[in-house]
RNA sequence: GCGCUCUUAGUAUAGUGGUUAGUAUGCCAGGUUGCCAACCUGGCGACCCGGGUUCAAUUCCCGGAGGGCGCACCA
């Protein structure tokens, strides 16, 4: 197989090295559903462990809850609305049409919007509507529901959770007994989401269950306006896009200071540009270069239902153009309120030491697709340099931290004290990979393809002063390092990334 | 979901109405090897699924599944 610096390359890499795969395969698949193997499931980890360490800092508790919620849930919520399509399909040749904007098309002069089935049928009858592609009839209006529905029990109607977030949200009240008034609430889950997609393509990237983790901010109206870690931040610099430019066809961002977009109004709220903040550190610590982020605004009519303004930070594929791995939403009250409604819980709470005004809280979300992060992680540390392919991963988001080989595998003492070597870094929880096949500069190369940024070599120095090679991933220099210190040395390493 | 197209070892590919289904790479075992995909020997491993036509189907036909592209969809 030739080494060309192309995306088939990738592709091919990750199908060889067995990162992730079609599920169930050997059954044909079902489309949208993935495995990961260990070593793709070892990235994700990673990712998780240095994200769940930095979210501790930043003050977030993590919570988890079920993955299937009852109908009520999803029509508090909005979804059941909004995630239910009617469409329109041709008795003849099956082509699924949206009926809203189907109609909306063919009569441009009438409101659609809001139009019960019903009406949008009698319409079709009334002006003769017929399927573009063939000129056929269309069935009666179906419900196309991009939620998956199941039954609890006999027969309660339940969902699967399309986000994570909602699942949040009905642990207010306890989140709040337990919050002492310390506003904002920081709460972030963890978990599958699914979505009924009509079509998934793109891999990873579109899957119909998905692992999502989420950011949440309970926070008050004035306090939103007057957010104590703004000031901490105020003058770091984010490549935006908001929609302004998109309008006169600009795809670059501009790089500017959160405290500037406040002052220009391109932000409203400084604890939503705090948010924006959190996003792009999180994904800058992965290793994602300043030059492939951006953070772009939805124009108003490509915001989902509950969002009052929406950013989603992108990254710049080779393969499929911009990648949304983010979408940071201020939701306002709109959940706790619909919640507080259907459920009917009280959440019109004090939030300040003024007892006399109570409000429902407003909540700013951060969503970040975990799948998509794994694959613009690997895709834009994908690198073929000379016909090596060099996978330049975060060391610490690696699958193997460190490989350990004997120079040669027929001498018995030098592959006694390669084994040891790898046992004793093993020993200390750093993860040790051990190969004494092929030839020394396959071994290399193996590791190199799936990120592993130092290699341990053993050779017949090694038997007589203690002393081993140190071999670095990007620049394949050696350092000839001895073994008691080996350790330390790698943890110092280590400790040099976030 | 519609249209077009594709599907052969782990990966990348060749090819065929009757073949021991070829090649490269990979992988395994052994040999060799004093540091970057070396070499030698031996071995492993594939025609997406179902039906039809046929004496015979991996190959032709139909259907399905999955992938790619375009359209629609992507709260």
């Amino acid at each position: 197989m030739k080494i060309e610096d192309n995306f088939e390359t990738f592709n091919s890499l990750i199908r060889r090295k067995f990162i992730w795969g079609p599920s169930p395969e050997i059954y044909g698949g079902l489309a949208g559903f993935y495995s990961y193997a260990p070593s793709g499931m070892a990235l994700k980890n990673n990712i998780l462990n240095l994200f769940r360490r930095e979210l501790q800092y930043f003050g977030f508790g993590e919570v988890e809850c079920p993955t299937i919620m009852p109908e009520i849930v999803w029509r508090a919520s909005g979804h059941l609305e909004r995630f239910i399509d009617p469409v329109l399909r041709c008795k003849k040749c099956n082509t699924l049409y949206r009926a809203d904007k189907f109609l909306q098309e063919q009569l441009p002069d009438l409101m659609i919007d809001g139009l019960s089935f019903q009406a949008m049928e009698d319409l079709i009858k009334k002006h003769n509507l017929a399927c573009p592609n063939c000129g056929n009839t269309f069935t009666k209006i179906e419900e196309y529901n991009l939620m998956l529905k199941t039954q609890v029990g006999n027969n309660v109607t339940a969902y699967l959770r399309p986000e994570t977030a909602t699942t949040t949200y009905l642990l207010f009240n306890r989140l709040n007994q337990d919050a002492r008034r310390q506003y904002p609430i920081r709460i972030c889950q963890f978990g599958k989401a699914y979505r009924n997609e009509i079509s998934p393509r793109q891999g990873v990237l579109r899957m119909r269950a998905f692992d999502q983790l989420e950011l949440q901010l309970f926070i008050g109206k004035q306090q939103e306006m007057e957010f104590e870690d703004y000031e901490e931040i105020k003058d770091k610099i984010l490549p935006l896009l908001d929609w302004k430019l998109q309008e006169k066809n600009i795809v670059k961002p501009e790089k500017i200071s959160l405290e500037t977009t406040i002052n220009t109004k391109i932000l409203k709220k400084p604890a939503y540009a705090y948010c924006l903040y959190i996003t792009y550190y999180l994904t800058r610590i992965l290793g994602f270069p300043e030059e492939v982020i951006r953070l772009r605004q939805h124009s108003i009519n490509e915001r989902a239902h509950y969002a009052d303004d929406a950013w989603d930070l992108e990254i710049k594929t080779k393969q499929f153009g911009w990648v949304e791995i983010c979408g940071v939403h201020d939701r306002t009250n709109y959940d706790l309120r619909r919640h507080g409604e259907f459920s009917k819980q009280n959440f019109n709470i004090n939030m300040s030491s003024d007892s006399e005004t109570k409000e429902i809280p407003q909540i700013l979300e951060i969503a970040f697709g975990i799948d998509r992060i794994i694959y613009t992680l690997l895709e834009t540390n994908f690198n073929v340099e000379e016909g090596r392919i060099n996978l330049k991963l975060n060391p610490n988001l690696a699958p193997n931290i460190v490989a350990v080989f004997p120079l040669v595998k027929n001498k018995e003492n030098i592959r006694k004290l390669a084994l040891s070597v790898h046992r004793d870094l093993l020993e200390n929880r750093i993860n040790s990979f051990y190969d004494a096949s092929g030839s020394i500069g396959k071994r290399y190369r193996r590791q190199d393809e799936i990120g592993t940024m130092y290699c341990v070599t053993i050779d017949y120095d090694s038997l007589e002063d203690n002393s081993v090679t140190l071999r670095f991933r990007d620049t394949m220099k050696q350092d000839r390092v001895n073994i008691n210190e080996l350790v330390e040395i790698i943890r110092n390493k280590l400790r040099t990334f976030k």
